[in-house]
DNA sequence: TCATGCGATGCATTTTTTGCACATCGTTTT
DNA sequence: AAAACGATGTGCAAAAAATGCATCGCATGA
């Protein structure tokens, strides 16, 4: 794409913060970058960058030109996908921010699903915590976020909300296995292990156990819920998730995927139901492969999720 | 703008409807035009335009990456005003389209008055109506229009609304000069002149004609304003106007601002009111030039119309 | 004080773009 | 039916632009 060109390499440079940096990123040489952007700064009539002994740094023209550069590149992927969806061969990128959750075992089915009808669209899979989720967005690196954490709804348009049940997670050996609904109060005295401060998950139980006064004997602390789920199999712990996490579907998740561990839902008048939510930046049109990878995956949800989807 | 370069000769090409009527207005030869065409055609892997033997017509394609193009450029337009905005200097070019009623007086007094403190701002006005209005604003050649006829929600955001009674023009020496009110009635059987049929105003005076079952004696039909007032200068006619499309504030509206005319207000219960919508492309962000500009007439329409204006 | 890393610049070189002449194709006119 | 016209596409030489190298000036940090 030369007619981008340009507009690529100031966004490269801003990002890199140095336009040699930038130059050995983008396969030429300094001198050629840092005379395009004399070349385009003249242009606008106006330095975009400040130039610093370190390196460069946008300033507040520079941020809104390249806001507007950021904007211009993912529309051109809107219309390339949209004109290359008239020749029959949808094709295209989508780039997906989600928490640990939905990566688990829902995305990459949802993934490997849609790449069975249309194996010419490529993925990029990022895991992230609720805020990045919103940065990434607004900056245009990723098209749809997912996320289990409340969103904040400036920027962010709402596609789908599930709702998420939390359920408790344990040796099938465990004394709490045998009850159908475990009650919060339960739990207290049992060795707990947690995601961390930023899950959804954890700020529920969080609230949850400061309303009730109670607390928990936390033992372990973690953002993988692969660890924390292996571990289970080696003591005996509690630990939590949500349905989206887990393999099965909401019926059938007696067992939580791995062999040895069951689920139990956990009352909600203790802790109340978490809301997934899935989204767009608020004003963008979406490449077709991804609106239509994002259709998809509502279907998907409300299939697997039928009387938690909402709008 | 280097950067910007092929995508402004694809859109001219587009516009001229052939590569060598493109290069003539863009001062390049045909040669260099033809191949840098097929070069972006090339990069984006499929051809644009159509070749006909009188010429190059857009395909979907085409189409899909032409309005792209066109959002570009003016998301570039904005972003330039919102850059040297920074610098304290309001720079920038506001394109209106507008039915003829506002362009008479009202508008040049507008951007007369933005200009006194805004001169670095330059302005295109362009005279149009009721659905040309709407295409403009699709094509994105017009930021802000202003239109007497109903419109269309579908594209169009609007930032005002105000209500225009309509009013009876003719010579002092008329008969029905000595109303204070006029029914429309007492219309009927002088010789009338009415705007042309793409007019709100001969709309509503068609409408309610209809309704009541009444016909003018229409001896003259035109698309300008300033023949019809003319006209009743020479004949004893009767003509129709808005308050905003005469000279004065709508309180002293008894002379139409031309020597010798009068205007009298029709009574609302025979002609109802119409509105002005005054507003620009649902999505759209404005350049600030453009922004401050509807601000300011927005400002202005409420000291005129104090009572009729609404959000 | 010196070394280091940054962006800017002059100049020779390479790459790209341009313009001219002409080919090719379809339509219109004679 | 044939010629003329006007459209886009193509070789080739000239012109213009972009590039790479060596170097400068400058501020920071050891």
């Amino acid at each position: 794409m030369r007619f981008m060109a340009n507009l690529k390499f100031i966004d490269t440079v801003s990002r890199e913060g140095s336009i040699r940096k930038a130059a050995d990123k983008l396969a030429i040489t300094s001198t050629a970058l840092n005379r395009r952007i004399l070349q385009v700064e003249d242009e606008i009539g106006q330095p975009l960058f400040e130039r610093l002994p370190s390196g460069v740094r946008l300033n507040t023209a520079g941020e809104i030109f390249v806001q507007h550069i950021r904007s211009q590149m993912a529309d051109l992927a809107r219309v390339q996908s949209q004109i290359a969806d008239l020749s029959g061969i949808r094709r295209g990128h989508v780039r997906v921010a989600s928490g640990a959750d939905a990566l688990r075992h829902f995305l990459p089915e949802a993934v490997a699903g849609y790449r069975r009808d249309h194996p010419a669209v490529t993925f990029e899979m990022t895991r992230c915590h609720g805020d990045a989720a919103e940065a990434s967005l607004l900056s245009l690196d990723t098209d749809i976020a997912m996320s289990f954490a409340p969103v904040r709804a400036a920027h962010f348009h709402v596609a789908a909300a599930v709702r998420q049940q939390i359920y408790c997670l344990m040796n099938e050996a465990h004394p709490l296995a045998s009850r159908n609904v475990i009650r919060l109060r339960d739990c207290v005295g049992h060795p707990t292990i947690l995601p961390n401060a930023l899950s959804g998950i954890r700020q529920l139980i969080d609230t949850a156990l400061i309303r009730r006064n109670l607390e928990l004997n936390m033992i372990l602390e973690s953002d993988s819920f692969e660890f924390m789920q292996n571990y289970l199999l080696h003591d005996e712990a509690l630990s939590f998730q949500i349905p989206i996490g887990l393999a099965g579907s909401v019926e059938t998740v007696v067992d939580s995927g791995i062999a040895g561990i069951v689920a139990r839902p956990v009352d909600t008048t203790d802790v109340p139901y978490g809301v997934i939510h899935i989204g767009y930046l608020k004003g963008r049109v979406l490449p077709v492969a991804a609106a239509k990878f994002l259709d998809d995956i509502i279907h998907q949800l409300q299939q697997r999720f039928p009387n938690e989807t909402g709008a």
